[in-house]
DNA sequence: TATATTTGCAACCAATTAGTAGCACGTAAT
DNA sequence: ATTACGTGCTACTAATTGGTTGCAAATATA
């Protein structure tokens, strides 16, 4: 089964998982109140998740916390940074060019 | 039909298409001979690309180039940002105060 | 004009996915 | 001890996805 960390945030429910649980760590009925649908819904997203090493588990009782693992989402960011080079360096040099021709 | 940027990237072989057109433009039958894959395979991973507009079209006769679109990769960027000061500035603050802590 | 090339599109198939419902296992509360 | 709560897991279903094949349209070449 293909478990990456680019299929886990191509569902916007798992973004949103992920976001609400940057700022807190949660348990999967907290999670759940926050969307429509089920507990058991958000509990295969957490699953997904988990899998993919992007959320981690802190037992309490009979709680689970969720957790977000950022070390997990630099993946992402590492595969973006060449791409960033060509809407920011070319993007710089381009707009220096036309304000230049403008000035003129 | 759910079409965004996150889901484009999910797909291995389309993040290979970014990759190979973002060094230079390239027809469908070119980005074919890259891939184990058909032709035709190829063409529909194009198609999601292009209505996500991740790709452009240069018609040139009756080839088709394929261009890279830097501007829409800026949207995985941007939901990257708030995530990115988890793992830098911040988690490194975080690791500090956690050392220090253990020390006592 | 006749033929070959490049491509998009529609139909179809197998595999995967998101969601639901029900059950079982721990843990807490009465 | 009994009941309620929080959770994961296993079918099951409907929708989506990645891939293949075949075809038609447009452009190039002989």
């Amino acid at each position: 089964m293909r478990r990456d960390v680019f299929q886990a945030i191509a569902d916007p429910t798992r973004r949103a998982i992920l976001t609400l649980i940057a700022m807190q760590a949660m348990t999967p009925n907290a999670l759940a109140e926050h969307f429509d649908t089920s507990r058991q819904a958000v509990s295969k997203h957490i699953k997904v998740l988990t899998e993919c090493q992007l959320v981690k588990q802190e037992v309490s009782g009979r709680e689970i916390y969720y957790h977000f693992n950022p070390k997990k989402m630099k993946e992402v960011d590492r595969w973006l940074e060449p791409f960033r080079n060509l809407w920011e360096d070319r993007f710089n040099k381009l707009d220096i060019v036309l304000n230049q021709l403008k000035k003129k």
